[in-house]
DNA sequence: CCTAAAGTGTAGCCTCGACTACATTTCCGG
DNA sequence: CCGGAAATGTAGTCGAGGCTACACTTTAGG
């Protein structure tokens, strides 16, 4: 069953339209995005932990993302897997260099999504829930694009 | 190890922040919209691979979304257990009258996230890059807030 | 018409992120 | 000071969503 898509060869050399290989990239940055959501969460959370109460333990985590402590205690092994966290047996999460920078990053980048979104008119609790998802697919442009709106807004 | 977060206990009458169990349930809600992200994007793109090609192959749907021919048969299957598509072997899919329901509403989503992104200026691919992700978190309050606000803008 | 290329389908493997069940450690309060 | 509750850690299972490898249809085209 050969190809039946004639149209849209290699060789085109006058570009037209979202072409298929451009399409693929996209879902590809997508799906990366995806994989690393669940870490900016987690050290985002810890941070505000530590910030706040002074300990992150697995089972504040895990109350505060509605997941098990199991569950968590397998995000955090992932977390000093990738260099983010470090955690000493009974005595709490910490974040390392790398994972602090990131979730002030994190944080940054939320808070921005949020007041953009109540910008435009979300509503309130409707902002602060879709923000937890948006957050991870905002690139660095459209977030300077946000900064921009936002200072223009006042 | 007893609870030492003795603040923030069930009970309090007055509100006053971000409680512990409302951000679980934000957690958890983004965690859902993620389940079906995919499951949008292939109705979505079956829907339009149908429009102008007149057929959706396995083939081409694993090419457009840079996945192997393996994996775009697997999640199809997905989507015929979930009652959204149809296929006969070795002829193509098809989607079911939820499957295109679905794939307009989702359509429609991503183009207003779009247009939404554009209009507070964010450059054109990075907006296309952006939506691919963002659009899976986008609630129905936030899209009529964004539809508002577009209409607004002119 | 027949064959080889393209498409399709199946099987088996992997990682991630969720869960439950159970074992171990810590530490509060009587 | 010690017993039990709470927290922590570990093991095993599951489904989703990737992949590669291989077998089977279909059909274009010589
Ligand atoms: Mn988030
Ligand atoms: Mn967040
Ligand atoms: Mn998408
Ligand atoms: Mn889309």
């Amino acid at each position: 069953m050969p190809p039946r898509t004639e149209a849209a060869r290699r060789g085109d050399s006058t570009v037209e339209l979202p072409a298929e290989p451009t399409q693929a990239q996209r879902f590809g940055k997508a799906r990366t995005a995806q994989s690393t959501a669940l870490l900016e969460d987690y050290a985002e959370l810890i941070a505000d932990l530590l910030a706040t109460g002074g300990e992150a333990r697995p089972t504040d985590i895990a109350r505060r993302l509605g997941v098990s402590h199991a569950t968590a205690i397998k995000t955090i092994a992932r977390l000093k897997r990738e260099g983010l966290a470090t955690a000493r047996p009974y005595r709490g999460v910490f974040l390392t260099e790398a994972g602090e920078t990131l979730a002030a990053r994190v944080k940054a980048r939320h808070r921005l999504v949020v007041d953009l979104l109540r910008a435009v008119g979300v509503p309130a609790e409707a902002a602060e829930q879709d923000a937890e998802g948006i957050e991870h697919h905002v690139s660095d442009a459209t977030l300077q694009a946000f900064s921009r709106f936002l200072k223009a807004q006042r």
